[in-house]
DNA sequence: AATCTATCCAACCGCTCAACT
DNA sequence: CAGTTGAGCGGTTGGATAGAT
């Protein structure tokens, strides 16, 4: 169940030395197999919440705070722990491309993803792309190198991997997404219904956000995904400042037809690599520069290393 | 083999918000 | 209406570990 080892509960300094002896005290650092034991029985009697009642009942010297990081972040049942896929990093870029630092709500877009790991996979790898490429995380301008680099890769490795699902309805090549409705690591991410990673476009948009649709996308009459239309990345940087007007996705998920909306496939025909060049992209040309020749090199995107050529190739 | 450095991620903290009294 | 409490969120920390030197 924990994979916690008790020998690593020096790892964060306690609230005590000596809170073993001082039952009035509360003990803080890494969970005992005990402590997770102890927990996890409660829970199964007496259901969750009221943390702090729950703390004190289960004979656990923590707070309720502490007790209910604890379940949710690890001991949860549903709670799923290895490298995140292709298909689930694409969606966290996507996803926060529009919500931000919405952690816990992008989280309930992956199931058995907790916002703590989505936080801790934003931090550690997509902001170390940014510091290393010396630009703001979350600005316009790595809001594009992650559209104009990232994700175009992503969706390479999500078409590698899922062979026989490619959808054939449309010009560009997509990937049909699973509606398994477990995500299970190095399979699809699968999106039920009542998981749409993003709302479906309303009919009639706001004025001005139509206005701007209208003058700034691309709207791609041949597609067949109706008002999903596919997006020019030409246009990344109009899309960047609809987004914030409305929730307009920009995302390259759509759902296969109105009459499917809880089967999703991953348009990557969105990403138009060749009109991406720093005069249509809000990227710098230095940055530009920076990421078409050497700064990724050896980077690490995700689980995989990708090397230059793979990043040219594109 | 020893030391250094970078990375990962569990856990904590402070804050906000909603529900309740 | 004000105060209290519980729950949840996002930001940060720091020990463990892997990889590099």
């Amino acid at each position: 169940m924990s994979s916690v080892s008790s020998s690593s509960l020096s790892k964060k300094s306690l609230s005590s030395s000596s809170d073993d002896d001082s039952s009035d005290k509360l003990r803080r650092g890494p969970w005992t197999l005990e402590e997770d034991n102890l927990l996890v029985h409660y829970i199964a009697r007496h259901g969750e919440g009221r943390w702090n009642l729950l703390a004190k009942c289960a004979g656990l010297r923590r707070t309720g705070k502490s007790c209910r990081l604890r379940w949710l972040n690890y001991l949860k049942p549903d709670v799923k722990r290895g490298n995140l896929t292709p298909q689930e990093q694409l969606l966290i870029l996507d996803l926060h491309s529009k919500w931000g630092n919405r952690w816990s709500k992008i989280a309930q877009h992956l199931p058995g993803r907790t916002d703590n790991e989505i936080k801790n996979y934003w931090r550690t790898r997509v902001q170390k792309q940014a510091r290393h490429l010396k630009v703001d995380a979350n600005s316009t301008a790595f809001q594009d190198i992650i559209k104009c680099f990232w994700i175009p890769r992503l969706l390479q490795k999500i078409e590698g991997s899922s062979t026989s699902c490619s959808s054939t309805s449309t010009s560009s090549s997509s990937t049909i997404l699973s509606q398994n409705p477990t995500v299970v690591s190095d399979q699809p991410v699968n999106y039920s219904a009542h998981d749409l990673p993003f709302p479906i476009p309303p009919p009639q948009l706001p004025q001005e956000v139509s206005g701007n649709l209208q003058g700034n996308l691309d709207h791609n009459s041949d597609s067949e995904h109706g008002s999903n239309s596919c997006i020019s990345s030409t246009e990344s940087m109009n899309i960047s400042q609809i987004s914030q007007l409305s929730e307009y996705p920009t995302s390259p998920f759509h759902p296969i037809s109105t009459f499917q909306k809880d089967c999703y496939y991953v348009d990557s025909g969105c990403y138009n690599m060749e009109s991406m060049t720093p005069a249509t992209l809000s990227v710098p040309a230095g940055v530009f520069q920076n990421v078409a020749e050497s700064n990724w090199v050896g980077y690490d995107f995700g689980d995989n290393i990708w090397s230059m050529d793979e990043l040219m190739a594109i």
